[in-house]
Formats: structure tokens, C-alpha cells, sequence
RNA sequence: GAUCCCUUCGUCUAGCGGUUAGGACGACGCCCUUUCACGGCGUAAACACGGGUUCGAUUCCCGUAGGGAUCGCCA
């Protein structure tokens, strides 16, 4: 049987580094082996999530170019998990707690305040049938828990080795709120099975969760995927990332001009043992990939790898890539300043150069009107920047930077750039003209 | 407060008792290009600290410090 695997974010809010790098995990993995990719939108919290999120995260996959083979909507799905939920209750899993988020709250400080970790203490389990039925009589519904088993949970996990988490040390976690709304753990545990689910990479954000779905998934009378939980990221400085996604969001890098490979590169590679490379297709990455690459600690994401990154890749690619994004630029301008842009929209700036309008930077008139004297024959090539250099040389004597610098300056304005004698024939003679007698 | 994970060049990492501690990015230098950039080549650069165990610790154990994570009617 093929994997399956799945990239299952909440449209809340857009899409940053971190969801990315699970996304690409997961995609990667299951390209590799020929499986199937799915995208599944949580979108189980009516409050927060929202259709123009989902849309946008959907764009930043696409922009990314991380196809997806199947898509799903939590929302859509209520008759799998009611259906889960009747035979949890049935089977005694899952039990109905009337207790306020107040109560909930000042009980945990209790036991904070006394050294204790603040794990719920199961009084629904306690109440008498009497109160059960003075709530109901009073109009109260419950929300319900999922009674965990209090036992050891072990599972061989595919960066971090063999995991054993009691589940002793938790919550039983509400699986559905007073209104009948779900949470997060039982819709992804349904869709997991139900989906066929093979492999799960996610965050080490998710390890304790991963010991209450394995017995979820259990009880739902499934076998749990296996599971991989990577170390997260974190800021340059060495901060959680989590919490400053907003300035990471992949959309902000799209707008920057950033290649969508310059991210996947990165986000693919990093924390792992394979070089962090410019790639210009996912190809490479797909292969390389192995889970088992990754590393138990926590890597930093710095913005500026992916600035250097971006430029090497721009320096790679062919105009065929880039031609649509750039009006009035032609075949020969893109290849002659390719390696010296960081961007790909700054190929427009070269243009303007080329093409003008501009300012010429007059160094030394009366060498540029010597200069002018001996510009070579028409056409001109690419051999046509060495022999007017040459003689220029020749007539006054100037070499190396006095030659050149105040040609450059003259005829792009600019300290530096690309190859002179592409960017001649570009110029071309009557621009060259112009700068070169330009007071 | 409790629990879990982590700590090797600036950064990402290899290492799984004895190594000149390896690679990649960056930095620096040289070469190329009659400046710059691109490209090529090369150099510098690390085992958090303190105790053990051992003939011998980067490697194993304990502790300290630092970092990350979790302890939700968020996902």
C-alpha cells in the first residue's frame, strides 16, 4: 500500500515558515515514495477560521508549488464524527464534564500554586446521578472528555527514536464542547483513519498529543499512523518563532520578490544533515529527503540564508522562468545582469539602465571624449567592448581601473554591475554617444 | 511549578571511546574579469561548564548553566 500523508492546517491565520516546513516534509515524503499528498483544512473552530484564510493558504502552496493530490474541509465531515463520537460514548470513552472554564481555571492555579502539575482531576467522573440530573434540569449541557487509560503510551517515532509518554501526567482532553462543536483531536484522529493516513511528520509542539491520539485511535478501533516529530524552529536570535509568525508569513516573502525555491530550499534542508543548496526545482529535494536526517535540536531561521539563497538561484535561472515577470526585459539583458541580481525584479533596474532614462556619472570629460572618438565599428558584439578599451588604451595611455572605472560610471551610472561588454551592444552606439558627451 | 527534548566552527550539521574533529553556508584571501559583481580555488573558525567512569572522553553517567517544547472548552 502506498503512503499517504497529509498537511493539515487551521485557516486562521496565513501561512508562516513554520506550517511550510511541515507542509514540505510531508510533501516531500510521500512524492518520494510515490504516494499521495493531501491537504486537510482544521477549520473545526467556527470562531477563528475563515474562507479568505483557506484561500490564501491554498495560494501559498500553489505559489510554492507543493500539489496537492486531495483536499478536504473539516467542516464538511460532521456525520464521521458524530458517528465517533456515539461510539466513544458507548463504549464508556467519553464522559460528560459540566464544569466552567472558571472553575477549570482557578483549580489549575490551585494546583500550580501547590507544585502540582495542572491536570484535571476527573470530578465529572464523581458527580452523583442526582447533580447530573439538577444540571440537566436546569437546562445545562456538558461538554465531554475522552477518558485517557493513565498508562504508559510508546511508539517508535521516526526522528526521535523510541517515545513513551504516560498518559497519567494529562489531561483527559475535552473532545466536544457544550454547543456540540468539535476540537482538534478527534476530527484529526477520523480524518486520519478514514483518509488511510500512513505517516504523520509534524512539530515537536505535537508529542504529547501524539500519546492521547494513539489512544484515540485505538479506541476508535484504528492503528495510528507512524509518527515523526521534528525539533521547531526559531528566530535568528534563537527565540521560539511561534510567536512572531506574523513578520515569517509566507506571503510577505512572495511580496518581497523571494523565488519560492529559495524558501522551499531552505525550509527543506534546514536542521537537517544535507547542505542547505540552491535548488531551482523540488526534484533534488525530493530525493535527498530522509526523516531521519533531521535533528533533535532546535535550528535557527535567519532571514538573510534565504536572501543569499535567492540570489544564487536568480543567478541560475533561465529567462524562460522569468520572462513573464519581466516587461521590456529581452532574452540577452536577462542573461547579461542575471549574476549580479538578488531579486529577480531587479533586472528591471538594468533596464532602466540599458534602455535609460538615466545619469551618467562624468568622471573626466575630455577622456570621455576621446573615448567617444574611437568607439569600434558597428555591429557591435561582444568583441566590441575589448577593442575600443584596447584603443582607448592605446591613445591615452590609461589602464586597468583609471580605463575603466569612468566608462562605467559614465555609460550605467553605477560602481558596479554586470560585464561591460555584454551590456554594450545592449547600450547600444547612439545611448553610448549621449552618456559620453554628457556634460 | 512539573515533565520531556536539546547543547560540536558565526549558522546548519557529521561524529556513535583512541579522528590532523569532516562537510555546507557565511566571513576572509587569492585567481579570473584590463574596477565591481558572478564564477573558480584556498584559509581561518567549534566539542557550554563542573564532576565522575575509563589506560583514554566530543562520544558514556551525574550535576550546573543556557535554549526549545508541553501542561487549553487553540491547532
Amino acid at each position: 500500500m502506498s503512503v499517504r500523508l497529509r498537511f493539515a492546517p487551521s485557516p486562521t491565520g496565513y501561512l508562516h515558515v513554520g506550517n511550510v516546513r511541515t507542509a514540505l516534509v510531508n510533501f516531500l515524503y510521500a512524492r518520494q515514495q510515490g504516494g499521495i499528498f493531501m491537504l486537510r483544512f482544521d477549520d473545526t473552530d467556527p470562531e477563528r477560521s475563515t474562507e479568505e484564510f483557506a484561500d490564501a493558504i491554498e495560494e501559498d502552496i500553489r505559489w510554492l508549488g507543493l500539489k496537492w493530490n486531495t483536499s478536504s474541509h473539516q467542516s464538511h465531515r460532521q456525520e464521521a464524527y458524530d458517528a465517533a463520537v456515539v461510539h466513544l460514548k458507548a463504549s464508556g470513552r467519553l464522559y460528560p464534564c459540566w464544569d466552567t472554564p472558571q472553575e477549570l481555571d482557578l483549580r489549575r492555579k490551585v494546583l500550580l500554586s501547590r507544585g502540582k502539575p495542572p491536570v484535571y482531576e476527573r470530578g465529572a467522573l464523581a458527580i452523583t446521578q442526582e447533580q447530573k440530573d439538577a444540571f440537566e434540569a436546569e437546562g445545562r449541557q456538558p461538554h465531554w472528555r475522552f477518558r485517557l487509560n493513565q498508562q504508559p503510551v510508546t511508539w517508535q517515532d521516526g526522528v526521535r527514536g523510541a517515545v513513551t509518554f504516560d498518559t497519567a501526567t494529562l489531561s483527559d482532553p475535552v473532545l466536544v464542547r457544550e454547543d456540540g462543536s468539535l476540537l482538534y483531536t478527534l476530527p484529526s484522529c477520523v480524518d486520519d483513519l478514514d483518509h488511510h493516513v500512513t505517516h504523520v511528520f509534524r512539530g515537536e509542539d505535537h508529542v504529547t498529543n501524539t500519546a492521547v491520539q494513539i489512544e484515540l485511535f485505538e479506541a476508535l478501533g484504528g492503528t495510528p499512523p507512524q509518527f515523526a516529530h521534528f525539533a521547531l524552529l526559531t528566530g535568528a536570535g534563537g527565540e521560539g518563532l511561534s510567536k512572531r509568525a506574523g513578520s515569517l508569513a509566507i506571503r510577505d516573502l512572495r511580496e518581497q520578490g523571494l523565488e519560492p525555491m529559495a524558501v522551499n530550499s531552505l525550509l527543506a534542508r534546514i536542521g537537517t544533515s544535507d547542505p542547505i543548496e540552491p535548488f531551482t526545482d523540488l526534484a533534488p529535494l525530493v530525493y535527498s529527503f530522509d526523516v531521519e536526517k533531521f535533528g533533535r535540536s532546535a535550528a535557527r531561521f535567519d532571514p538573510h540564508e534565504l536572501e543569499v539563497l535567492n540570489a544564487r538561484i536568480v543567478h541560475q535561472l533561465h529567462y524562460s522562468n522569468v520572462a513573464a515577470r519581466l516587461p521590456g526585459v529581452s532574452e540577452e539583458l536577462w542573461y547579461a545582469v542575471r549574476a549580479n541580481l538578488t531579486r529577480v525584479a531587479d533586472a528591471l533596474d538594468w533596464l532602466k539602465v540599458v534602455e535609460g532614462p538615466m545619469q551618467p556619472v562624468i568622471e573626466d570629460t575630455s577622456f570621455l571624449n576621446q573615448a567617444a572618438e574611437l568607439l569600434p565599428p558597428l555591429p557591435w558584439g561582444e568583441e566590441s567592448w575589448g577593442e575600443w578599451t584596447s584603443a582607448i588604451k592605446q591613445s591615452t595611455g590609461r589602464k586597468g581601473r583609471e580605463l575603466f572605472h569612468p566608462l562605467r560610471l559614465a555609460l550605467t551610472g553605477r560602481e558596479q554591475g554586470p560585464e561591460m561588454k555584454l551590456l554594450l551592444p545592449l547600450i547600444g552606439p547612439k545611448r553610448v554617444r549621449q552618456r559620453l558627451f554628457t556634460q
